[in-house]
DNA sequence: AATTAATAGTTGTATTTTGCAAATAAAATT
DNA sequence: AATTTTATTTGCAAAATACAACTATTAATT
């Protein structure tokens, strides 16, 4: 049986770069977490700091400051929250959207370019496998609670 | 068709946090890219720092800098290559070896507990599939070139 | 052989990122 | 009304990062 960590590490690894170098295309130039910020607050509705910041397993206060550089550059909006104004909400401008579909569309690019290297059917099995995946991981509770 | 961007990120996600809380268990206490370093070494025979460096996608000023900690922490050996002295080659110390087998142990753990929620038949093809899609990244030309 | 170019790695320096502790400010609980 | 909890921000000091310039060694060119 080989050794499935290294299978991990090396998937994992390929798609970290692949993110890496996603973000400094075209006019688009932000870091790596930045990238994950911006792809967090795209896929949920107006989420909290926390919300986000626990989802990538970030520490609050680093985040609050990344959250800060983004509203700097235009891409991310805060929305202090009526009902509790110790929340602020998060969104994204329409210049973060725009980055973060531009990122986006180069990653799925990239993996559409992978899976025409195999047939439809293993291309499903893998799809499967993956989402098969996640759920036990989800599952699971020795580690890693990031409530997806 | 669900989105498979979602499916990598969540699943690239959760493994990186689970990388990450390994890092610093019992008497292990270094940071992630040092963990990725250790594990890097020990998977080669007596690399160079360049080697190592490219296949972290680290530029080499920080990674020496990296290597310059894990020498002092005592964790890595810097050894002269005789035919390019230019050349270093790396290699762990006892006490580097034992720090990144507990951590491999560690990570392992988990796996297994997550695909112990699989039957034997699903963990097969969720291996499998892994495995394919790193063949396909690798045959892949357009991005992320680390040569696993 | 002497000179030049290329390669491997290090250091100077300035910027960015990180995270703990402490602060603020607004609910929620007593 | 006083206390506690929760969400977020700031102070600060340490760590990580990367560009440019450097040293040392080997390879290539003349």
């Amino acid at each position: 049986m080989e050794n499935i960590r290294e299978l991990f590490q090396v998937m994992t690894r390929r798609f970290g770069l692949l993110n890496k170098n996603c973000c400094s295309i075209d006019v688009v130039d932000i870091s790596l977490v930045q990238s994950h910020i911006l792809y967090e607050i795209d896929k949920r509705e107006h989420p909290s700091m926390q919300q986000v910041a626990e989802a990538l397993g970030m520490d609050i206060t680093t985040f609050s400051r990344q959250i800060q550089n983004l509203v700097k550059k235009g891409l991310v909006k805060k929305t202090p929250l009526p009902e509790d104004r110790r929340v602020y909400t998060l969104s994204l401008t329409t210049e973060g959207k725009f980055i973060a579909t531009t990122i986006d569309r180069e990653i799925n690019r990239y993996l559409d370019e992978v899976f025409s290297h195999m047939t439809e059917f293993e291309k499903e099995t893998v799809i499967r496998s993956i989402k098969l995946l996640n759920e036990c991981m989800a599952k699971s509770s020795v580690c890693c609670k990031p409530l997806f």
